[in-house]
DNA sequence: CGTCCTTTTGAACATTGTCAAACACTGTGG
DNA sequence: CCACAGTGTTTGACAATGTTCAAAAGGACG
């Protein structure tokens, strides 16, 4: 027997883009089927091939999106609060393409694939809102392209730092959100690689203790980096 | 004045999975501000950062997308007929994030993106098929990524090589659709290395003379590429 | 035939990955 | 409190991979 979602839970899956527009009764209908769960950290939530029976909403803590082949294992993400993943699988009606992990003590939604889908069809406001929501996703993944094909490792580097100084509100002195063996796995580049890099950018003015970064020279770094909108920027 | 397109072109346009199910009037309306053009080759038809005036559909010819970055320049996609590009921007009404160019001479539609959005309000088919479109897109991309970043330029280029031999109908001899040159780009390396590669896949059962490519040794390339439906596959 | 462009080749170089070991940090259990 | 194991990070030496530059070879085309 289903016993529907604390409304705590409820209004925080209201407050996302993707919900935010949408008829309340198909919101409803949308909740019947969707249950929230606690997951430790390191939990395999969905590995890459399976079925895409569920859309996941983190809605406290954080995922990792992985990828793995010929027993290599890449970073392609880190989904964050609150936000969906898997959602392409989910609109195909296909197999997921990456596997997720909880990093941290993570609360998750989990919204039968099939609701998605025939709400779709009925909510012209939800629609609209998935359509965006894929197109941000699209793009976000053609920008990681284009900062991997066109950058070399130490230039990816210096933008990611340029990035999380942005998203910490352009202080000087910010944390890394993530560990440095993620990091590198993100960047394209093994550990030892990321530990050097970092030493390199020392003479553009990065001092590094443990997780804390301190710009001291940002004209110096920026003029390296030569940061893009069009590769770097979150929203556009 | 706008003189409507011919019977060939809208006939053409309509059986794209995008317009296939969509409403006859809508689809009417969409075509009403739509243009067709010829381009020679080489063309650049957009430029990445413009706005995104248009949703462009191939009709016939090919075009590459591109981007660049500090001089560099990296080679995204070819998009062969009947197929669009740069929805993703159209939807979010966003800059580019990637250049066009014909490649060859090519028969081209464009879309007023508004109209897009607009009918997209409109008519429920074609918002679905736009959102399965958009996911395809973009899970095309996350393989693209995988590729990039789980393999060495040697098995991305033994794969690439099985992926054409399979769209041309497994035939052990088939020709490369794409300058060298560009194939490098494609693959994230340079021309000098590409070359080498292919001297490197020999002793895995490839034979290359100028575009014509051999595989001799069926087994032999696909132990070493081992192929993955979740990186290789077009579909799903 | 000469010109332009692509492709190939060679050699030097730069970057990145691998492996092994040292180091640092954390938390556990005595 | 300390010793210890476990994990993540850093370092060094070396190997593999990839790039750059220069030059030669091959094709396409006027």
């Amino acid at each position: 027997m289903h016993l529907g979602l604390p409304d705590s839970d409820l209004s925080e899956m209201r407050s996302l883009h993707l919900f935010e527009d949408m008829d309340d009764t198909h919101f409803g209908s949308l909740m019947q089927g969707t249950y929230v769960q606690n997951f430790p950290p390191q939990i395999e939530l969905i590995a890459e091939g399976d079925r895409s029976d569920f859309l996941y909403v983190v809605l406290s803590g954080s995922v990792e999106l992985f990828s793995c082949w010929n027993r290599r294992e890449s970073s392609m993400a880190t989904i964050l609060p609150v936000s969906t993943f898997i959602l392409a699988a989910t609109i195909r009606d296909a197999p997921y393409l990456m596997s997720a992990r909880t990093l941290e003590k993570s609360r998750i939604a989990l919204i039968p694939s099939q609701d998605v889908r025939a709400v779709f069809d009925l909510d012209a406001q939800f629609a609209r809102a998935i359509v965006t929501e894929l197109a941000l996703c699209y793009r976000s993944v053609v920008k990681n392209t284009k900062d991997l094909k066109l950058r070399t490792s130490l230039e990816r580097l210096a933008n990611y730092l340029l990035r999380q100084q942005r998203y910490s509100g352009m202080a000087n002195e910010f944390e890394l959100r993530l560990e440095k063996r993620r990091l590198a796995s993100v960047l394209g580049m093994t550990p030892e690689n990321l530990s050097r890099a970092f030493k390199n950018l020392k003479s553009y003015g990065v001092r590094v203790d443990g997780n804390r970064i301190s710009i001291t020279d940002q004209a110096d770094l920026e003029k390296f980096a030569k940061p893009d909108p069009l590769i770097d920027s979150y929203s556009i």
